[in-house]
DNA sequence: CCAGTACTTAGGTTG
DNA sequence: TAAGTACTGG
């Protein structure tokens, strides 16, 4: 057992000890996920049946690595026995196996945020209430609380405590939408990301024998991230243990940074409480930061009241003092955290990977990104947007949805007059409000105009039914076509393909629209080949999961060389040499919503140390003086969290100024014509940058830059999707400058020279 | 029914 | 500022 040998003592205890309760407390960088791996490895070496193990983790990329780092240890055959991701991916397949139970189709649509805004904004227009009260984000945030705290519809509405706040949120109705909501979802065949959990105590609490099932088939359960579970979860893992105990969590509560969806850091404080003979191990050796890193975070998390006692402490190096940098605007912090990448890469011979920067808020990824494009560093920007979630993509998967669950009524909203065929809001409305009367989906009555008579006109009538015949003959190809051919189908026969091939208007964003959609059927290709004989190779079984699927999941097989832009939050569990973090300002981080009660500015705190100690080498701290907010200019104080560190593992920087080191004197570095630009244009799609320079900006050029690649009529080049092309025309000038292509298998096209993905092969 | 335009209002983190 | 919505004229 030589894996056990790569362990210190304490992580070794916390690997071989694998009967009873047991809690883990993992310091930041203490080699958590290696004991995780370690301890389930150990498990199996010691004759435990994989089928047996249950592993609940933060990510499904994380379950995906551990799996195949356990499958290094004990072979990759057995490995893939283990039920292992996160809670969400879980207990989706759990329910779905068992959706008969609580009468949802075993198919059930899962309706992400988007989907269930929608129709909660329909409720409250319905109800004709004051849609600046009832916010669909304000209103969803209360449901989704109450479910998390398994509060029922009927119970919410029985709860004098909750009547009483609602009331004062001026939200009287709440009551009666959660309970529409339910029914609506439930009509719909649709549960919503917190369904996923709160039905499953429903079908853990209802039916014992389920229960019982699942309690001696997961005979071993751990818990990865522990600390930020939520009641809902908690309460699943306690039942599914209460039969051998044999559960183990992991976690770190200064680590605690999801209390906003409902992560109860009193979980792992419980924890003694729910097993009195439970068993501690404290992994307390960093092996990922410098000393200076590792005491600078200690300090200042040390100011937080509420915590375990640990002592997290490293035998590294001192390395380098934390770097604390003021500029005087956001678009100056963005040029400097990026030219100090650019120069630190070239000096020390580095990876652009090697690089992360870490914000807040999503919306400071702007200046950084702007500064990115400029100097040709490649970058992905991780969260925001995720592919699934662009609406070429939701548009395409709605279809998926209805033909894999007709009562998909989001779905069915989405798409009915997508692309337009003559159905417009009043005829869908008119649907909605008849099926509420017949007690019916809206699925029931287009498909069905003879017995659920609706008001409306004939015309319109006509082109409902042949959508909904559409719709039946893409169902009842569900399971007898292979999924990229149903798809392909799907693609065509909608006029999904045709929306957006339309010979008009072929900007930059179009042609990415249409490369995203032939990226995602490649994906379907993709996933039916590889599938097993005996495994299904269905649209419908390629749609379980992209409702659980972001950003942070996507495999990258390609080039992984870019700077990582992502929020803290993101970046829990990950580690890069060099960390930026940047916009440390009073209001900004910590948030502004967090200045008032002691608990949300200590999970700030921890925010803050989850950042600092994501560094291996150095971590830079920046701020500004003033800020771009909603078009103006606002002035900046910096963070209380700077005062918090102690002076001696600080260096103050001044910011380089104007002298000498402005941008424009530095030279792309080209190696290839397209270079970075691919990468940018794979990361994320970004609108043409109108002015790109804004604000005080001193920098006095933005040239052609991208434009300029050497294209003359005539050359042959290369598209990242339509493949070999011979330039056929010039256009244009500077950033607005176009080409028109042949591209023997897929026609002319005409490109912005700025965003195409295009290779020059030979210039004869 | 649709497309273009004027207007309003953003508080933050995610599966 | 920018995105999303409501309105209005065709």
């Amino acid at each position: 057992m030589g894996y056990l040998e790569e362990l210190n003592d304490s992580q070794r205890v916390a690997v071989e000890n694998i009967e009873g309760p047991t809690m883990v407390i993992a310091g930041a960088g203490s080699g958590k996920t290696r004991v995780l791996t370690y301890r389930i490895a150990h498990m199996m070496k010691l004759g435990i049946d994989p089928f047996n193990i249950m592993a609940l983790t933060f990510t499904n990329k994380a379950a995906r690595e551990m799996v195949e780092r356990i499958g290094e240890i004990v072979g990759p055959g057995e490995a893939r026995n283990i039920t292992m991701g996160t809670f969400h991916s879980v207990f989706s397949r759990i329910l779905r196996i068992n959706s008969d139970r609580l009468g949802y189709p075993s198919n059930f649509t899962i309706y992400d945020t988007q989907d269930s805004k929608s129709l909660l904004k329909d409720i409250v227009k319905q109800f004709n209430l004051d849609d600046k009260a009832y916010k669909p984000g304000n209103v969803l945030g209360r449901i989704s609380a109450a479910k998390n705290n398994l509060i029922s519809p009927e119970s919410y509405a029985m709860n004098e405590d909750i009547k009483l706040e609602d009331k004062m949120a001026k939200r009287p109705e709440m009551a009666r939408i959660y309970k529409t909501y339910a029914a609506r979802c439930f009509k719909a065949g649709a549960m919503d990301f917190d369904d996923l959990l709160y039905q499953t105590n429903v079908l853990l609490r209802d039916f014992p024998d389920v229960l019982s099932y699942y309690q001696q088939k997961f005979k071993y359960i751990l818990v990865d991230e522990y600390q930020d579970t939520n009641h809902a979860q908690y309460l699943i893992v306690k039942k599914m243990a209460a039969v051998f105990e044999n559960i183990c969590v992991v976690g770190d509560d200064a680590q605690s940074i999801y209390s906003f969806r409902g992560a109860n850091i009193k979980n792992i404080l419980n924890f003694k409480r729910d097993y009195p003979d439970f068993k501690l191990y404290k992994l307390e050796q960093n092996y990922r930061s410098t000393k200076n890193i590792v005491e600078a975070a200690n300090g200042v998390i040390a100011k937080n009241k509420d915590q375990i006692k640990k002592k997290v402490w490293t035998s590294n190096d001192n390395g380098d003092k934390i770097s604390v940098i003021r500029t005087l605007t956001d678009n100056e912090e963005g040029k400097l955290v990026t030219n100090k990448i650019y120069d630190k890469s070239k000096s020390d011979g580095l990876m652009y990977s090697d690089f992360a920067i870490l914000y807040r808020t999503n919306k400071q990824s702007r200046s950084f990104e702007e500064s990115l494009r400029k100097l040709n560093i490649p970058y992905k920007i991780y969260g925001g947007l995720s592919f699934y979630q662009r609406k070429e993509i939701k548009d395409i998967l709605s279809y998926f949805r209805l033909a894999a669950n007709n009562k998909d009524e989001e779905a069915l909203k989405r798409v009915i007059n997508y692309p337009k065929r003559g159905i417009g809001k009043t005829s869908f409305q008119n649907i909605i409000i008849a099926a509420a009367q017949y007690g019916v989906s809206p699925w029931e009555v287009i498909s069905n105009f003879a017995q659920y008579p609706v008001n409306i006109n004939s015309g319109a009538k006509n082109r409902i039914s042949a959508f909904a015949t559409m719709i039946q003959s893409f169902s009842a190809q569900m399971d007898k076509m292979d999924g990229y051919a149903l798809a392909q189908e799907i693609a065509k026969t909608s006029g999904i393909l045709k929306e957006l091939h339309t010979d008009k208007d072929k900007g930059p964003e179009e042609v990415e629209r249409y490369a995203n959609i032939e990226q995602l059927l490649s994906g379907i290709k993709e996933f039916t080949t590889s599938r097993a004989d005996d495994e299904s190779k269905a649209l419908s079984e390629f749609m379980l999961d992209v409702a659980l699927l972001t950003d942070a999941d996507a495999t990258e097989d390609e080039d992984r060389n870019h700077v990582t832009l992502m929020t803290i939050h993101s970046s829990k569990g990950l580690e890069f040499k060099h960390v930026y973090l940047v916009g440390l300002e009073e209001n900004l981080f910590p948030s502004q919503m967090a200045l008032n009660s002691r608990t949300d500015l200590e999970e700030e705190r921890r925010l803050f140390y989850v950042a600092v100690t994501r560094a291996k080498e150095t971590c830079t701290l920046t701020y500004s003086t003033s800020r771009f907010q909603w078009g103006n200019l606002i002035t900046a104080e910096p963070s209380r969290f700077l005062d918090e560190i102690d002076e001696q593992f600080l260096k103050h920087e001044s910011p380089p100024r104007a002298a000498g080191r402005s941008l424009s004197g530095r030279s792309f570095n080209r190696t290839t014509p397209t270079g970075g630009l691919n990468r940018q244009l794979n990361s994320r799609s970004l609108k043409p940058l109108k002015s790109v320079t804004s604000g005080s900006s001193t920098e006095s050029t933005d040239t052609t830059f991208g434009a300029d690649i050497h294209l003359k009529v005539g050359y042959n080049v290369e598209h990242d999707r339509f493949g070999k092309g011979k330039v056929t025309k010039i256009e244009g000038s500077g950033s607005d400058t176009k080409a028109s292509i042949f591209f023997p298998r897929h026609g002319s096209k005409t490109m912005l020279l700025t965003f195409a993905k295009l290779k020059v092969l030979d210039n004869d």
